[in-house]
This record gives C-alpha cells, structure tokens and sequence, in this order.
DNA sequence: GTCTATAATAGGATAGAC
DNA sequence: GTCTATCCTATTATAGAC
C-alpha cells in the first residue's frame, strides 16, 4: 500500500503469515505490525475496524491463492489422478512440508471461529466441491466422490495438526503421498 | 480444592472446559476465574506460574482422562472391534458429537504449540500406540497397525477442524461411524 | 484457601502532525 | 499514507486482609 514500498497483496500475506502461525487469538497488532513492516496507525488506516478487518482480507486472499492455485487446476483439462497429485504438490509447498500450520484451521480454533463464519465455511466448501468435481470426472459417484473429498480436507487439517502435536513433519508427508491413491481408488467398499 | 466446594480434579475440569473451547490464548484469566467460581488469586494460589501451571494441569488431566476412558479399554480383554467401537463412542461423548473442539488440536495451534511440546507429544503417540495394539490384536502387522492408527487420530482431529469449520457436525459422526470399519479391514492395498 | 484491592503491562484503537 | 504520541481497556500478576 505504502507506494514504492509493499503492495496490498504484500501487506496481506504478510499478515497471513502471522495469522497462520498464531492465530486469531495470537496475533497483536504488534506482531502484525511488525510483520508488515507499516505502523499501527498505517494498518488501521488500511484496516479500519482492525484484525477483523485483516483477518477478513486474509481470508480473501487465502480464497484468491486457493482458487488460482488449487480449485482451478483442479478443474482444468488432463487426467483427474494428474490434477490431484497437484494438489498435493501444492499443499505441500504451502504447508512447507508440515511444518506451517493451517490459516483455516488456526480460524477455526480459539474463539474466532464466530467471527468469521461464513468466510470458513465457504472455502472449505468451495475447496471440497473442487475436489470432488476432479473425482466426478474420474469415474467416482458424486456422493462417493464428496465424501471422499470432505475426507480429504479432513486429514489434510488433522495431519497439520497431529505433525505440529507430534513434532514430526513426516506425517503430514506420508498423509499426503497416499492421499491420490486413497481418492482415487476404484469405488467399493470405502463409501 | 475449597474445602466444601470444588475438589482439584473438578477444578481442572472446569479449566479444561475453557482451554478446549478457547485455546490458551484465547483463555483470560477473568474467563478461567469465572469458570471454576475462584477469584484470580486463588487460582494462583493452586497455579503459582499462572496460565501456563493451569494449562499443564489440564494437559495432564486430560492424560489421565484418556488413560482411564480410552487406552486402558484399548488394551482390555475382548474383541478388537468391540474396543475400537467403544473408543468412538467415548470419543464422540468426550467431543459431544462434533460440536465441542480438542483441548490437544486448541493448544497445537496458536501461540502454544512449543510452551506444551512435550506434554502434547506424549499424548498423541500414547494414544496411537494403544490404538495400533489393539490393531495388532487384531491381527494387523505392527507397521500396517501403527499406520492405520496415526491415519485415525489424523482423522478426528481433521474431522473436529472440519466440522467446526463447516459448522457441519454431521462430518464428524460419518467419520467417527466408518474408523472402526477402515482401521481392521484385511490388510491389503490401504497401507 | 479465599477474597478485595492494586499494581504493571500488553493489547486494541485513535488523534493529529507530517 | 505513514508516523509519534496517547488513550483506554483487558490482562496478567501480586500484596495483604480475613
């Protein structure tokens, strides 16, 4: 925002990284001031009802990055098992191998949850509607297909939190490794 | 710890209420006093390092809990499967069907992750390490067991992220209602 | 073992100069 | 658009009476 310095995109993942590491609850506006390099007084001027605000923008971005990185490649031309192991990919450059936590689940954690409701709600839809729009053209039953999705998510958000409980990032990469397989396995018994 | 009102243990219950609900930098002091009925003073008088003393109580409370309702009927006599089913339903009491969060996940995240490392660590590999016995009761190799129960502790952690996320409890009992199905079926194919 | 009172600090937020 | 200075409230923590 500042010009010639960062650009609001800039400002915003940097306080996405502050977000994802200490959460609603964790995250001063010194912390958050720090990160961004901009005054209290330059983030109000940007964010004036404050860490809502930022945390809304935050989300934004995150549903943005998640869309263009995620959700579209997902839908785009080429085999569904190609798509997914992309996502993979990407996940695990996001998450840094295990080793960040998750915006999203860190949102929904503490007492923030509330606050922003609707926003988490979306995403997580949007993102497991992607996933299973990829299984749908796999061959899966869109009811097998969302529910493998939803399952997906779901061990994606556990792994980041077992791997940051156990201290032990290779269970976050051993989820992920397995998860194309486990999506795409021929419908049978695994709902 | 009153005499006449509430004993230690229930103390700590009721700081745990607040800790799972909150995260621990979500829990004020104000809440934590409000919560168990003692003014601030008292509770550093049971706490002398403050949040950080009370947070270790409930850590270990919730160990113990664990022992007691979860890893100990793990390892009881009796079919795997009863046990496993048994351990769903504690949990899904324990986490009232989706709706309240994991005192573990709630202090993985946020500010607290390193304050509580050790403690955190112990009880999730306690945890999995009963539930893969019970797997190898059941007949599992050792490898495919220990596999399979990180992959369900992974899973009720995600599906308590996920459900709140989505404001949506319905995913946590479909993922409850299919772990004891996937964690014992033949080894083959899922790890 | 609990309370009231109080201190000390951090956190969120705003005013006004530049 | 950013800064310094300031305000107010909440938060953590302690002292000392009962």
């Amino acid at each position: 925002m500042p010009p010639a310095l960062l650009s609001r995109d800039e400002v915003i993942e940097r306080l996405m990284l502050v977000v994802r590491r200490a959460g609603y609850d964790g995250a001063s506006l010194a912390e958050l001031s720090k990160a961004t390099g901009l005054g209290k007084s330059s983030l109000y001027h940007h964010f004036p009802d404050g860490k809502d605000d930022m945390v809304r923008a935050v989300l934004d971005h995150v549903a943005t990055q998640l869309r263009e990185r995620v959700f579209t490649p997902l839908r785009a031309p080429g085999s569904a098992r190609r798509r997914v192991e992309q996502m993979v990919k990407t996940l695990d450059e996001y998450y840094r191998g295990g080793r960040e936590a998750c915006v999203l689940g860190n949102l929904v954690l503490g007492t923030s949850r509330t606050r922003f409701r609707r926003q988490l709600r979306f995403i997580f839809d949007e993102w497991i509607t992607a996933l299973a729009d990829a299984l749908v053209d796999a061959g899966l039953s869109r009811p097998v297909a969302r529910a493998r999705a939803e399952d997906a998510v779901m061990r994606i958000e556990g792994a980041l939190v077992l791997a940051g409980g156990m201290d032990d990032v290779a269970l976050f990469g051993r989820a992920l490794k397995q998860m194309p397989a486990e999506l795409l396995a021929p419908s049978a018994r695994t709902t």
